[in-house]
DNA sequence: ATTTTTTGTATCATAATTCGGAACATGGTT
DNA sequence: AACCATGTTCCGAATTATGATACAAAAAAT
């Protein structure tokens, strides 16, 4: 289906470029002719998608676009579902919460809640999440069931800073201690001086969805977390997981029974 | 450009149906065949526009239409640019407020806040105003230079209830004074019981781009409403359309404010 | 001012693409 | 077991999108 193909390429084009774009301009980002790209932009223009200034004769996303993306934002299950826990786990731990979901694209920023710290610390919002260098992939990579880790040993492990893990038999030991654990760390694995807590989603057939996690300095989230941010992270993940439909508990027990691992380790 | 057309066609249709829909239903909704549905729904799963269900085999709308939505509401000025103004003047008057935007499809919801009473009255995302029968619809057509006043001279004035203008004459009488006052109302108009209260918002063109309102039931805003929520009103327009690089003042004089100094957006 | 370059838009023949019908597979219902 | 409705696959026909070329107008450069 090329030429649908070719029409959302230009409407992604358009929708996440900060401010307007030409034809030519789209035209060599997408390796198309102008007239090709003019004819999309022109049936997206007739839909609504786009809209194109007047003045400057450059388009910009439009409001159809906003409109389906509402649309969506009810029917996500992940998005709808995680609305309270979200604002809750950021009203316990003070930190960012992010919400991400497992695509064919990658693991995707869905949704944030910036924390109460003065320096604020985001992520944006349709970005994809290193699986080897966050703990959000980590979280869905120990639970996933797809096989995902097993591409990264064909792609290897780019290092973003000195502390991610390059070695995927380290990872492979890592994703072991997450299973049993049921949460996913990443001190200063992506950014030096920013550490992440991750607990993994699923939905009502079991399989993993997405991550909750809440991100802030290292200074916050230690390498070590708290047993308390490691509750309510946990608690959040059951809790949107629960919304999702899923039966049971995730592969911890947030309450009684055994207790989040806690070693006193050196 | 049928294909795409078409595969738009296709992705509002799942957007915007209330859970899921299968390959078949989706195919006489259209007027299409099983076969073309199918390889549109397809495309637009591989994209992550779509999903389907592995146990259903039915399909939903997916993250990336979410994603996009995002990257609108960023960009779509009327949204960005009345979120204070619509949380102010939902505070001030206690009214759901609506604002909405003038597309090519006609005079769309693009954003609601719910008021503060205990019977809660909301406007569908998404739903077309009616021109003649609602408050943003006169609003709109007062100040509209494309001529959109003259199209309802062929259309015709769709009674909705008894109090709906249905007389073509009387409606120019009514947007005279609009464009007089600088803002509409519609009282039982559209739906008994539901009153509105509407004000134009204008581009750095000075075209009309859209309007703000405040809903709710004819008890708290009456055939005249008081001259605090018509204030109020006129005042969140003010403050929109100056969002939207509009320099100088509304067809009123809210309070003997001045415009700010123009400055681009985003 | 005048040329040069770059922009958005229009046209058109060719060729590749999409379409639609029919056939197949599968699961649920009668 | 037969039936019905569903999602999926296949393939020839022809509609349809493509990209080269051309044009107008606005910037940029001279």
């Amino acid at each position: 289906m090329k030429s649908v193909h070719l029409a959302f390429e230009v409407l992604e084009a358009v929708a996440f470029e900060p401010g307007e774009i030409g034809v030519s301009e789209l035209a060599n980002k997408l390796r198309t002719t102008k007239g090709t790209v003019f004819r999309h932009l022109q049936t997206l223009v007739d839909r609504g998608y786009l809209i194109q200034n007047a003045s400057t004769q450059r388009y910009r996303v439009g409001a159809r676009a906003y409109l389906i993306g509402r649309a969506a934002a009810e029917r996500v299950d992940i998005i709808a579902g995680s609305q309270d826990a979200m604002r809750s786990l950021r009203d316990e731990t003070g930190e960012t919460v992010v919400i991400s979901s497992l695509s064919n694209r990658g693991n995707i920023v869905m949704n944030t809640l910036i924390g109460k710290s003065s320096l604020e610390i985001g992520v944006r919002v349709g970005s994809v999440l290193e699986p080897h260098a966050t703990a959000q992939g980590k979280a869905v990579l120990a639970f996933d069931t797809q096989g995902l880790a097993k591409q990264l040993r064909r792609r290897g492990l780019a290092g973003l800073t000195p502390h991610t893990v390059t070695d995927i038999d380290e990872l492979e030991r890592q994703l072991e201690a997450v299973r049993a654990q049921g949460y996913a760390t990443a001190a200063e694995e992506m950014l030096l001086g920013i550490s992440a807590l991750a607990a993994p989603v699923m939905d009502d057939s079991g399989k993993t969805v997405g991550s909750i996690a809440i991100v802030g300095s290292i200074q916050n989230i230690g390498r070590q977390p708290t047993p308390e941010q490691i509750e309510a992270v946990l608690r959040a993940a059951q809790r949107v997981s629960w919304n999702l439909g899923y039966v049971g508990h995730l592969p911890f027990e947030p309450r009684g029974g055994r207790a989040p691992a806690r070693k006193a380790m050196g």
